[in-house]
DNA sequence: CCTACAATTTAGGTATACCTAAATTTGGGA
DNA sequence: TCCCAAATTTAGGTATACCTAAATTGTAGG
């Protein structure tokens, strides 16, 4: 009777620990440690091994786990974990674009919403936004499958010579660092060129063809990833 | 930093019980029985009875609660309660606007999410919608700062002289049920003319200018809340 | 008035998802 | 190779929100 957006046996926490497990793999999947799920979860490690265990404990299990030796998804794991995230991304996407919220404030609402919305839903405000393929912070959104555009970038922390480059993505996990960010004019599919780096902590870059020049933390050149373009 | 739809202290269990107090006691807010709360939220009494200690226990309670004497909202309880139904109502109203849900599906998905929307969420669908004043089913939506319009109905099952009448609202709790009415053209705002009853569990009525009958059986015909109309 | 039954409360138990503190295991460097 | 420190696991405890079964309360009818 309930058509929940979760799935049986899924809770909200659940599904943050398959979220956390698919970020912290990586694209290669690796296997990833309970400490660095502690961390990422803000759980203490022991929380992190009693999850784990009932996880892969399970018939059907979500996670392939042996002590000692880290976790990583099974594929069932993975399927509801991309699905999560494409809730994440699409109600990120709607609340921007349908509901006009403020880009640093879309990430909170999605990250409480995006367990709790139908299949219905989501496949609702997919067609109302014509089925879009990356959100407002550049991020590419899994489709309906469980398939993610993967793109090959670099962080511009990372940056080490002058260039130009496309802006690939922001990060939303702080809201602060994305305000100051989207101030700068930083947004996904801007150009963007860096000058010569004045200190190991700070970059000057300019936007587009107006000049002006922006300093901006390493923290927060972190949250930018970006791809290098070709010299004209 | 969690700007969360929920007040402090306020779980989906604790707006649950809130909301089925605010329904119980009705307009005139008289005591609540455990057993009547115990049926609505489908749960043993004696869970009833621990929760209503709780809540009745704490600092600025939101229930006033005597041993073997029922409950009452407090100012706080009530003021909760009606931001939940608030939630309740304006999400029902934009799934079936804005994102076009069938009628019978966005009881439901609205009962889910009231929880965890922000104030943020809820201002901007209430922006998006033109600030309405009631949701599909004919329920009156409070405003922000608490209010809900009452109105005078009776239940289309409890009429007893021919007549005609103006349909108040349906129930959007049992969704086979609200297809069933819907599919008869019983929605909000219609004129419907009672005809006699040809046994105390049918009703015959016609919708508008059409003289289609219709048979409900009472279970249904308790869905539908009416207004009697002056005879032309 | 007093008893029977329904309503309510108490007592004790379950599952989830956290926690801390105290073992234990593991792997890399001297 | 051996040993230490970091990572992990075990053991035991917290809070929420349910449950059942058994005791108690209260009231309405005879």
């Amino acid at each position: 009777m309930p058509a929940s957006g979760r799935t049986s046996g899924n809770t909200e926490s659940v599904d943050n620990y398959l979220k956390a497990i698919l970020y912290l793999g990586g694209p290669e999947e690796s296997r990833v440690t309970i400490k660095s799920l502690a961390d990422r979860l803000s759980v203490a490690p022991a929380s992190v091994t009693n999850m784990l265990q009932k996880l892969a404990g399970s018939t059907s299990p979500l996670v392939e786990y042996e002590r000692h030796r880290g976790v990583q998804l099974s594929s069932a794991g993975k399927r509801r974990a991309l699905e999560v995230v494409r809730h994440h991304r699409l109600l990120e996407t709607f609340l921007y674009k349908i509901l006009d919220y403020p880009i640093e404030e879309v990430h909170d609402e999605a990250e409480r919403l995006e367990h709790f919305i139908s299949e219905r839903f989501e496949e609702r405000i997919a067609a109302k936004l014509g089925h879009p393929k990356i959100d407002p912070h550049g991020h590419s959104i899994p489709t309906m499958d469980g398939e993610m555009a993967a793109q090959e970038t670099m962080l511009l922390a990372d940056v080490v010579q002058e260039g130009t480059f496309l802006i690939d993505s922001v990060s939303d996990r702080d809201a602060h660092n994305l305000r100051l960010i989207e101030a700068c004019g930083i947004t996904p599919g801007a150009r963007l060129r860096v000058r010569k780096s004045e200190s190991p902590e700070r970059y000057s870059l300019s936007i587009g063809r107006s000049a002006k020049a922006f300093a901006l933390s390493r923290e927060v050149a972190r949250d930018v990833r970006i791809v290098r373009l070709p010299e004209d």
